[in-house]
DNA sequence: TAGATTGTTAATCGATTAACAATC
DNA sequence: TAGATTGTTAATCGATTAACAATC
């Protein structure tokens, strides 16, 4: 059973499909072909069904998928159903919005705390969850043992905030402050998010593409 | 001079390379090698000569690159001083992160309008920039004639007025709302931001590494 | 000059696409 | 049964790594 090892570009496609196929579900499409959901996605049918098959076959020949089937499935690849204890440090602009905007009970996370090192910011709450002191951290860990963190603290504060954090458990990072987090043990993992890098990236087409327009 | 076709694995390293070397800037480091920045950054050596000559010789045998005018250089590439004119539409949490923990300036962009269909929004300031009502916005983008539009509005609006704000002549899209936006016109960019596949891709992770502590 | 490190070509590796036999 | 569409193998393509001659 020693499943061999998924590719981490299928690896990163997994959530798109599980996001399509709940939105197909929504709508009450019962079965959908790799050609058809091919076309939805802007992929080739070929890479659906290689993708899909890392995992077991989830199709059926001459039929095609599932859909709710499918969606389920992938939740289940993904962990969408589970609980991860997770807290988030950090309630600035960018904190108190990822807080709030991100479904967290959808993907398989469940935001047990909120800290900020500001002592105006510490006492109040967010949608009715206190927000605590970082001075209470450690002991907030060892009582609830949160396993993934997510940092929107200045860059500065990011490295040695981490740190602290794996000593008290933590074994995964969603990391919004500047500047990468990196670990050499390979048993904490971390997602950086660099959301100007994104903005960046569509600089950089702009001054490549031709002007749609050039009139004037 | 038909410069050939950089490829997009290459492009979105880019904003990376640019992180860095501003940040060893800003420690005066003056002279680095292929081999330490490739330490840094978690890359080969190899990969980072490679991805730098695709624009142009900036090293120099013997010695390496010089930190300050290699940033310029990749600076110039990305467009960084330009000032690409933005707008951002839909200012709940996210917006309002987005509009105000960005920097625009360094991204090469100015952000000259923010806009909300809601009229108790609409008509407030954020940081001093006025929020209109979206009614305002055709009439705003024939006068000033934004380019790049930020999209953090429910996913039900997105399409529609990202149609409307391309007949207004706006050409590439930074798309915080949940489903992808797809244009066939490939002068049309894309950005789609999904936090929650990011959260994800940590999720899946977890379910698969062996628990660091597996006492108690 | 000798040492270091690039720019660049060739080799390897991985990911995507194409093709088709299996089968519902 | 015939038609459709999967699962899977083989072929292609692209991206990364290794190697080394060029050169500062």
């Amino acid at each position: 059973m020693a499943k061999q090892e998924i590719s981490p570009s299928v690896i990163r496609r997994l959530p798109r499909y599980y996001r399509f196929l709940g939105e197909l579900r929504e709508k009450g499409i019962v079965r959908i072909s790799s050609k058809e959901l091919s076309q939805l996605m802007g992929l080739t049918a070929s890479q659906i069904r290689q993708d899909l098959n890392c995992f077991g076959g989830f199709g059926q020949q001459g039929y095609g998928y599932n859909v709710r089937a499918l969606c389920e499935e992938i939740g289940q690849i993904l962990g969408v159903s589970l609980h991860r204890r997770t807290i988030l440090i950090g309630l600035g602009n960018l904190g108190h919005a990822i807080a709030s905007h991100v479904s967290y009970a959808g993907c398989g996370c469940e935001l047990i705390g909120l800290f900020d090192e500001n002592p105006f910011v510490a006492g109040r709450d967010l949608n009715g969850m206190p927000i605590h002191h970082t001075d209470t951290l450690a002991g907030f860990c060892h009582q609830e043992q949160p396993e993934l963190a997510i940092l929107c603290v200045p860059e500065s504060a990011a490295p040695a905030l981490a740190q602290t954090l794996v000593a008290l458990g933590v074994r995964a990072f969603w990391n919004f402050s500047q500047g990468d987090l990196r670990f050499d043990d390979p048993g904490i993992l971390v997602e950086n998010v660099h959301l100007a890098d994104s903005l960046l990236t569509l600089t950089y087409g702009l001054l490549r593409q031709p002007e749609s327009e050039s009139d004037s």
